[in-house]
RNA sequence: GAUCUGGUAGCUCAGUUGGUAGAGCAUCUCCCUUUUAAGGAGAGGGUCCUGGGUUCGAGCCCCAGCCAGAUCACCA
């Protein structure tokens, strides 16, 4: 590791406050009885106070200073005064201690008297303080002129991402988002326990990933021998406890998804889905709209959210539009009685793409995605989608084509998703066995897996259910006018960084080699390479320590190769 | 997966036709006891993402790769 010229001089500066005796990292607990945000609020001249935090800015003028201290809730200015902290001959404490061996982002406590400077800052004049922690990376902190305009603004996505740490540390704004994210989750679990729904934990690891249509993470369960899957989604599990006798039960559930990863998908994201007995997706619509209004006004203290463009209001109730009407509307061709074959065409007519493998079901859901979505901005409940893309959901009671399912759109996205719930056995068997078929047909879509366990399960009985799906993700975007879901993750699914391994001279004539081509045999290489058969050993062995190159015995015999 | 854009000091960024690598802040030294982007004087700090190529000479041009972002494709 080759330190930069900063870090060597606060590692220097670490050894000093060491040989003064100092220890830069203490074990005990320091005393702490206010917070940035209490001194300011209950602002008494000359009350006496103990504080921590990070030092943030210096102001050093002599033998007086002001910086500035940041804790979990804010700034406080506080003084430092040569003959205040050091009332003897002895200075060293100011001159040495705080002005040459203190640096921003040390972690240091704080006793002292609040006072106001001539320039109305409420302010701590320090009596005392104590390195708590030394700091020995510069944080990469952004300042402010008199204007409020920043300058050197930490916004490298990528080493704000890999570097929450030091992004949470230096951009407030940041830490503002997950305290809304925190209180999303916080006022869901208010909403739902105050009516007496059961908040349950159910299987990550499961045998059978069910409940959704995704490619799953697989892993293996070695005392087993068996694959075992994380879950896509939750959905079986809270239905088995419905049959179990539980009338509501919710979770949320960190789901994983084996798929692409963009500014709206991260491999693994989380979901709340709620499942409440003798309820349908009539109530749930109503259930949703009174929960998301309740959600937004402790999340943002109104209904109102601004998402880039658009002002958007959670105020219930919705709008409540069925897919059929929706397509009517956008694209004036009315789906209603028509045969996979006539719509088919019509798609086609609308410059939509299509494939054979599309049943009607998907080929409606095209149409719907391609021409009636992004129209929804408010949030709107899109209602009664096609049976073929539903395979949990009841057959709607005024149509059999038709599923009781609803999707809630906002800025012409899902965030919500809900059914009443299919519960009869057997023509559950048989939705399962239509998926399969579609999955063997191709459709990438489609479950390709049976569940037979939830379907003895609901061989049991489970009553009328209605169950609803939020993406927790995305909601919270739509709440802090975030468009990528990475600012919503504290930490995102990154590419691992690149090691930086410091290879010796050996080995990098072999790997040099080896990148010219790959795999080699055994002996060509060492010949090749020139080196003793000592170095030659140590510079493989090296190699393969650092998994940058792998040994392979087949038929022809040795071969060497490069991973990666 | 495709296309485009970017990667230069701790941070934010300049860098002309290919000709000794720059600024502000931060850091270090000195001055300064109510400042707040404090101020004044001086100094140090670089794997120009990596590897090849062209060239007398590459931060800049060419090729390959890595990482990221945006757009698109994909995505219950």
């Amino acid at each position: 590791m080759q330190l930069s010229e900063q870090e060597l001089v606060r590692r220097e500066k670490l050894a000093s406050l060491k040989e003064m005796g100092i220890n830069p990292y203490p074990a005990d607990l320091y005393p702490v009885n206010e917070t940035s945000k209490t001194i300011k609020q209950d602002f008494e001249e000359g009350k006496k106070v103990v504080v921590a935090g990070r030092l943030m800015s210096r102001r050093i003028q002599g033998k007086a200073s002001f910086a500035e201290l940041q804790d979990s809730d804010g700034r406080i200015q506080v003084y430092f005064n040569r003959d205040e902290i050091c009332s003897g001959e002895d200075k060293t404490l100011y001159n040495d201690v705080y002005k040459k061996l203190l640096d921003i982002g040390d972690f240091i406590g704080i006793e002292g008297e609040l006072f106001t400077t001539n320039v109305g800052e409420k302010t701590i004049m320090v009596k005392n303080f104590s390195l708590l922690s030394k700091a020995l990376k510069p944080l990469p902190i952004p300042k402010k002129d008199k204007e409020g305009k920043e300058f050197d603004k930490f916004i490298d996505p990528e080493t704000r991402y890999r570097q929450r740490y030091a992004d949470l540390a230096v951009n407030p704004h940041v830490k503002e988002i997950f305290i809304k994210r925190s209180r999303l989750f916080t006022a869901m679990r208010e909403f739902f326990n105050s009516q007496g729904y059961f908040e349950v934990e159910t299987p990550i690891l499961q045998s059978i990933p069910g409940g959704a249509a995704a490619k799953p993470f697989v892993t293996h369960h070695n005392a087993l021998d068996i694959p075992l899957y994380l879950r896509i989604a939750n959905e079986l599990y809270l239905k088995r406890l419905i049959v179990g006798g539980f009338d509501g039960v919710y979770e949320f559930s960190k789901n994983f998804r084996n798929e692409g990863m963009d500014r709206t998908h991260n491999p693994e994201f989380t979901a709340m889905e709620i499942y409440v007995a003798y309820k349908d997706y009539n109530w749930m619509m109503n259930f949703t709209e009174n929960l998301l209004e309740h959600c937004a006004i402790a999340v943002n203290g109104t209904t109102k959210a601004t998402f880039k463009e658009h002002e958007i209001d959670f105020k219930a109730p919705y709008a409540r539009v069925t897919m059929t009407d929706a397509i009517k509307q956008f694209t004036d061709f009315d789906i209603t009685g028509k045969t996979e074959e006539e719509i088919r065409e019509a798609a086609k007519k609308m410059d939509i793409e299509i494939d054979d493998t599309m049943g009607k079901g998907k080929l409606i859901d095209e149409i719907f995605g391609e021409k009636c979505e992004p129209n929804f901005i408010q949030p709107t409940f899109i209602t009664d989608y096609p049976k073929e893309m539903s395979p949990l959901t009841k057959e709607h009671r005024d149509n059999p084509d038709l599923t009781e399912r609803f999707e809630l759109m906002v800025c012409g996205k899902e965030i919500a998703n809900a059914y009443s719930e299919l519960n009869d056995p057997i023509e559950q068997r048989a939705r399962f066995e239509d998926q399969l078929k579609l999955a063997k047909k191709g459709d990438e879509e489609a479950t390709g897996h049976i569940d037979q366990d939830f379907l003895r399960a609901l061989e049991y009985g489970m009553p009328p259910t209605s169950g609803l799906g939020i993406g927790m993700d995305r909601l919270i975007m739509f709440l802090t006018d975030n468009p990528s879901i990475q600012e919503v993750l504290f930490f995102p699914q990154m590419k691992p960084e690149a090691k930086k391994i410091d290879l010796k001279e050996e080995e990098k004539v072999l790997l040099d080699l080896l990148k010219t081509e790959s795999p080699q045999e055994l002996n060509d290489l060492k010949a090749k390479s020139g080196l003793s058969n000592k170095k030659w050993d140590k510079a493989l062995k090296g190699l393969r320590k650092h998994d940058l190159a792998t040994v392979n015995k087949t038929d022809e015999g040795l071969f060497v190769e490069k991973m990666q």
